[in-house]
DNA sequence: TTTAGGG
DNA sequence: CCCTAAA
């Protein structure tokens, strides 16, 4: 029968006839038990904390008056020398930087405020990518600087306060900070100052505030200035820490973050707002990738939250209410416009990225370019922890992770139309940086800086290095067996394919520069606490400019992820052995935890294979396919081809059969 | 929701 | 990668 329908379709033939499928809804609630939630914590999450964390020194260094208050616990003035000089090592750009410089204490989503400043002030040159070098390497500066003496009171606070994740939601965004220098509302400083303890100034809550309070309001008029910055400020939450919360019920618990999306507008989603708090404790990877994909190229408000259950996104969810995994995925759908793109600003202020234009009439030569980097992007992080761990804990492990990534070093790169700009001495005018039509296509990148990790598990694994082959564990760390958090559940063995080594977990896999560590130190409650950048170039992307000088019309493109080799040998197998035509199931067979690779990225590039295949080894770009591949690649296409061939002769004798008789 | 294909 | 007709 199901074959039948198949041929009928025009899939191709099978090898092996094809067990009789389960029903489609049977087959959905495998698939999605098997991993497509998402629980890695959104990237958003981390530039979140480290918006925060910037931010409190951006607020607290540049008042001199506050300063000394500040001092002792964010380690201003004189420590900073200090610190300073444990990231000397590290970065090597940044010495020169040093104190003086303003940009040497700017918080990501000022710095673009700062650059803007300078830029509109002196009239001089745009602070070029040195520039921006400097206030990056400070900034990573700064977050190591942080570290411990903030959290640990929050971790005390943080065990008193273990309210409600809404409650905590509505909470956070009260401090919420808008664009400018809003009037401190009175309330929100006090709130802020009870946490902040002595951070100095309060952030404030202003439309922000209001937009977080109930679903019923809506404020999509003015996403203008509220937007841009809340982001940035919100993770600030009193604490330096991020917009994580770990409710203490059984509930898996959410990891909230209120990208760009929704702060860019400063307001709830009168759609979104009902699935905020709704029961669904996980959510799919497209949703995911949506919300992320959308906080990349600061899209509109789309999705209210983002709702993680489980820590761990490797952990298949069996045992999990299921229904509520097949509503994230076409969750867009949901909108009230079907496609994202749809939802534009006509705003142009509400840009929060690349250059705010200048109209190219009246500048021809050394006109000021001025940028404003709204935020950055910070790697992925996975984090894992018991059920009893502590708000506390979580914190502390998810700054750790945040505090090593940044530790290790970061620099700039500048992304153009999607692609680098490798020539740091090309100027913004030969660059068309300058020009007004680049103004949304501009955006930056915080990326490692030069290796010091791990080579091993660098983009670069060897060519022929097979799936199977690299089972090096997640970057992730597993909880030692016996302690099994409630969060794993036990992974359906009908799920695990034949060949479980053809798994391609997009973690490992996409993990380039595995900036590991481990928590717990500091909190026996935290098993575990892993930093898995997310991807390989893109890792650290920022979010360009948003792309809405044109028109309503957001193009919401993902990131690009280019396969690896090992991901095209894991493809390889899999059609191999499944023929073209079934790529669900190559998905779930080869790249069931790859959460970002769908079936049609697997057929996409299946396709590219075959005319990579076909082409010159002159004419193919990026990362060479070894040869063995290729071949593999053609066979197997010539091969199915053929079977669907017959298959569809056969089914038409039959036809004919049928209608003769 | 999946496939298949064009863009 | 995106988009979308078809099934």
């Amino acid at each position: 029968m199901v074959l039948q329908k198949r041929l009928d379709y025009g899939f191709n033939g099978y090898q092996v006839p094809p067990t009789p499928r389960a029903t489609r809804s049977a087959r959905k609630r495998r698939s999605f038990q098997k991993g497509n939630e998402e629980n890695q914590m959104c990237a958003f999450d981390l530039l979140a904390i480290v918006a925060g964390k910037l931010l409190f020194e951006k607020e607290s260094t540049p008042n001199s008056s506050k300063t000394s208050t500040n001092k002792d616990q964010f380690a201003a003035g004189s420590s900073n020398v200090k610190i300073e000089c444990q990231v000397e090592e590290k970065l090597s750009k940044v010495e020169a930087s040093a104190q003086e410089s303003t940009a040497g204490r700017l918080f990501v989503p000022d710095l673009v405020t700062q650059v803007h400043e300078q830029n509109s002030s002196s009239r001089g040159p745009l602070c070029n990518q040195r520039d921006l070098n400097l206030g990056l390497a400070s900034l990573s500066k700064t977050c190591d600087s942080m570290d411990s003496p903030g959290l640990e009171k929050l971790d005390d606070k943080s065990k008193s306060d273990r309210g409600t994740f809404s409650g905590k939601i509505r909470k956070s965004s009260s401090t919420f900070s808008g664009f400018g220098d809003h009037k401190p509302d009175e309330q929100a400083s006090k709130l802020v100052k009870d946490e902040l303890n002595k951070s100095g100034k309060a952030v404030n809550n202003t439309a922000s505030d209001i937009c977080s309070a109930e679903d019923t309001v809506i404020c999509d008029e003015k996403p203008a200035l509220v937007n841009s910055h809340c982001i940035a400020k919100l993770p600030l939450c009193g604490n330096n820490i991020p917009n994580v919360s770990y409710p203490e019920n059984r509930d898996p618990f959410n990891v909230v973050s209120r990208d760009d999306d929704e702060n860019s507008s400063g307001c709830t989603h009168p759609n979104s707002t009902r699935k905020l708090f709704r029961p669904a404790p996980r959510i799919g990877d497209r949703r995911i990738r949506k919300i992320w994909a959308s906080k990349y190229w600061k899209v509109p408000p789309k999705l209210k939250d983002v709702t993680l259950s489980n820590v761990d996104d490797n952990v298949k969810p069996v045992s999990c209410k299921r229904k509520n995994y097949y509503k994230y995925q076409r969750s867009e759908r949901l909108y009230p416009f079907k496609k994202r793109r749809h939802f534009g600003y006509s705003l142009p202020s509400n840009s929060d990225g690349g250059i705010s234009g200048q109209n190219p009439s009246f500048q021809p030569r050394d006109s000021p370019v001025k940028l404003r980097i709204k935020s950055f992007r910070v790697p992925e992080l996975f984090i894992e922890l018991p059920e009893s761990a502590t708000i506390g804990s979580l914190k502390r492990a998810v700054m750790e992770a945040v505090t090593a990534i940044l530790g290790g070093g970061l620099r700039v790169g500048v992304l153009l139309q999607g692609k680098k700009v490798r020539d740091d001495d090309k100027t913004l005018l030969q660059t068309g940086i300058s020009q007004n039509g680049q103004s949304d296509a501009l955006g930056f990148s915080l990326e490692p800086s030069p290796p010091q990790i791990s080579p091993s598990l660098g983009p670069r694994r060897s060519p022929f290095l097979l799936p199977c082959d690299t089972p090096q564990p997640l970057n992730r760390y597993h909880p030692p067996p016996g302690v099994i958090p409630h969060n794993i559940c036990a992974t359906s063995p009908e799920t695990q394919p034949a060949t479980s080594g053809n798994l391609i977990d997009s973690d490992h896999d996409s993990a380039p520069s595995p900036v590991e560590m481990s928590v717990g130190k500091s909190s026996s409650n935290s098993k575990a606490l892993v930093a898995v950048p997310a991807v390989n170039l893109e890792s650290l992307a920022v979010i360009p400019g948003n792309r809405k000088s044109k028109g309503s019309e957001i193009a919401q493109r993902r990131i690009r992820r280019p396969f690896s080799v090992a991901e095209v040998e894991a493809l390889v197998q899999a059609v191999e052995k499944l023929g073209t035509g079934r790529w669900r199931d190559v998905k779930l067979r080869a790249f069931d935890n790859a959460k970002h690779r769908t079936y049609v990225d697997l057929k996409d590039k299946w396709k590219t294979l075959v005319h990579t295949a076909r082409i010159s080894p002159q004419q193919r770009r990026g990362e060479p396919v070894p040869q063995e591949l290729l071949d593999r690649v053609l066979t197997a296409h010539a091969y199915w081809s053929q079977q669907q061939a017959k298959q569809q002769l056969k089914q038409q004798q039959q036809d004919t059969r049928l209608f003769l008789c």
